[in-house]
DNA sequence: AATGAATGAGAGTTCATTCAT
DNA sequence: AATGAATGAACTCTCATTCAT
């Protein structure tokens, strides 16, 4: 069996399923639909998954898989919390910002039952949390962030609000740059909505970082 | 008609609905588990619902109402931004945090699919994140909030913040308190989780609103 | 229990019947329509009829019980084959032809299937053929028809061509005069379709009688 | 899809349907008793029709279309309107009289609504009647029939004794030969059931026709 | 490896009928 | 006599999955 065609045959079913899914739904996405849009036969999908659930859990794992690493490599070469905290946003939202339709099967048809929310808080999203539950732990023990706020919560808000960020998008018809979203979005989990007495003074930290990076 | 006794029998399906669809999802769950834990035949549903789906729009309708205009009551009677976020956190917290199956159907089942999506935003999720922007816009105005942070990124940050709470509540074993959330996310939403130099001079507001409610 | 109103009940019943089975088919048509129709409450049907069937079989026995009633009485007080077969063609197509719905009804709800058609059969139908097996029978006797065609097949040939002119007529949306083919469906079954060398001067039975009645 | 084996498939349903349509009725049938019938699974059944009531009318389609091809062909090698008509008798009285199950299809189960008749009227029967017009307005121009009736009264009471014949056999225990009928009704149909006064010398036409075709 | 015809379990929904009031 | 809320049996059709080719 030919490695590259095989993958191929994989891939061309995952990028197909990944389109109906998004279109039409999980459920009600037929196998066949898929199987016709990846120019196969209906039967030939299981040769290459266990059954229809296992295509969404191997779309979602693979491309988790991809994106985590890619996340912390680029994350040892940043250095400061802001900074690491502006690169996650930034990846996180481009991911989803410049593929719609995946876009649509993370935030919607992965979600569809406890099963499946079960199964993705058990495996990647729990990687993904420790991500960032250990920039924050760090953040706070090297005195950049605040160590008064549980870390638990601190990054599952930052979580929310990104994920927010893209549920919010998905639903719109005006097709903005999710990415530029990640400057305001660091910007108020650093600072804080409230104003302060001096501001541009005292917290100039994030100002930097996001000026650098912000474009896109 | 009486009204009472049929208030009664639909409040029962709405009931029975919402255990049935928490515990094996709305897909899964079917019309027959609904109309068997309600203590009624199949065919009664019928009388008081178009079809399946409108059971969980209308489960979602009457939450939803009720909930904001009780929101909107409370808010009234509030001075200060700090106060009126507190007051929606708690309030969105407990709401979820005081019906585990509730919250289940909120966060998971009523993300089924872009059309229920689409359907929750244009409808009941418009009025909830008008009410934040509102927040929001006034903070901006009377200077207790920055004003350069985009109000709407800043409503769904708020929003996402405590979205992700509740559902990662969900998806834990341990029962803890999902209402004492509230005050270290507005905190946090408000501070930041930046350092900063002085904070404990510079922005004392919250700790003393916090403080007054927190508790439960 | 007051006998007029009760037949009143009953016979709104019937004519309410007669409407929705026309217009929706009987299958098609629920119980609960016929009730709205009529003014009353679904289950008060019960009290006038065993059934669904019930309602339609007792249309047609209704109908049809004045309908023999006044054809054998006229048919007493005419003379002649001819005669008598006109009446019987003009009351036909004139009873149907006058109310559409009726028709509908009964050219094509009450043929539904081989249970209905064999109950009619047994009934009605075998005195309303019986009739015309009786006035062939006796124009075979007295010289007017020929008696080298079996009876039964002239009998039926006669109804059918009356039948197939009423469903005809339904069928259509213009709503042409359906009377008024009596006498050419009574011209033909008496002299025949074919040319003869002679036939105004062999044959003006028919012409004195039609000319009688024909109008409408 | 290998021609043949699909059309066998198909055509299995057809005969099933035939019988099961037959002796249940077409609304007390079940898709399932179609399937088990003709040997295969229930799903099996919409790979070759749409829905129940597709199979209902294909079987009218495809009989019909084979049925009037058949009268035509046949038809062109006939001279004169008595052969003619004669032809189309046998015709119409032996494809429903050898096929006990498919007559009662035809006379009863398809005529269940209005709808179902409109489409017949629509389709083949129009064909038909046409074809019966066809020949009787030849009849007319010829001199072999006469002018002064209405022709398409004269089509609809020569199709009416036929179709008359049909629904009465079914009715019938005594599976007596329907295809027999066909010389009296068109003798009934062309010299008409009044006696003359010299029918054997005046009108001799049929009876050539018939004694050569009547057997069977 | 690939096909695609065949399978058959499964569930939402309707509606004739009942019966407590 | 009349009501109409409640019942629950019944049935079409879909579609994930299999397997002979």
């Amino acid at each position: 069996m030919p490695r590259t065609r095989t993958h191929d045959k994989r891939q061309r079913i995952l990028e197909a399923a990944t389109k109906v899914f998004a279109r039409k739904g999980y459920f009600a996405a037929r196998v066949a639909d898929v199987a016709q849009r990846a120019g196969i036969a209906d039967g030939t999908i299981y040769l290459y998954f266990r059954n229809k659930e296992d295509i969404l859990v191997s779309l979602f794992d693979e491309v988790m898989e991809e994106h985590i690493a890619k996340g912390r490599a680029e994350l040892r070469a940043l250095d400061g919390t802001p900074a690491k905290l502006h690169a996650i946003a930034v990846h996180h939202l481009r991911l989803l910002g410049e593929n719609h339709d995946l876009a649509v099967v993370f935030q919607v048809e992965l979600r569809q039952s406890t099963k499946f929310m079960e199964r993705f808080t058990a495996s990647w999203f729990k990687d993904y949390l420790e991500l960032l539950n250990g920039i924050i732990e760090e953040g706070q023990k090297d005195g950049s962030l605040r160590p008064d706020l549980p870390r638990k919560v601190v990054a599952k808000a930052f979580f929310g609000a990104l994920d927010e960020m893209v549920t919010s998008w998905i639903l719109r018809r005006k097709d903005y740059d999710l990415g530029q979203l990640a400057t305001p979005v660091v910007d108020l989990f650093l600072r804080g909505a409230q104003a302060s007495v001096k501001p541009a003074e005292t917290r100039p930290a994030l100002r930097a970082v996001a000026s650098g990076r912000g474009g896109r």
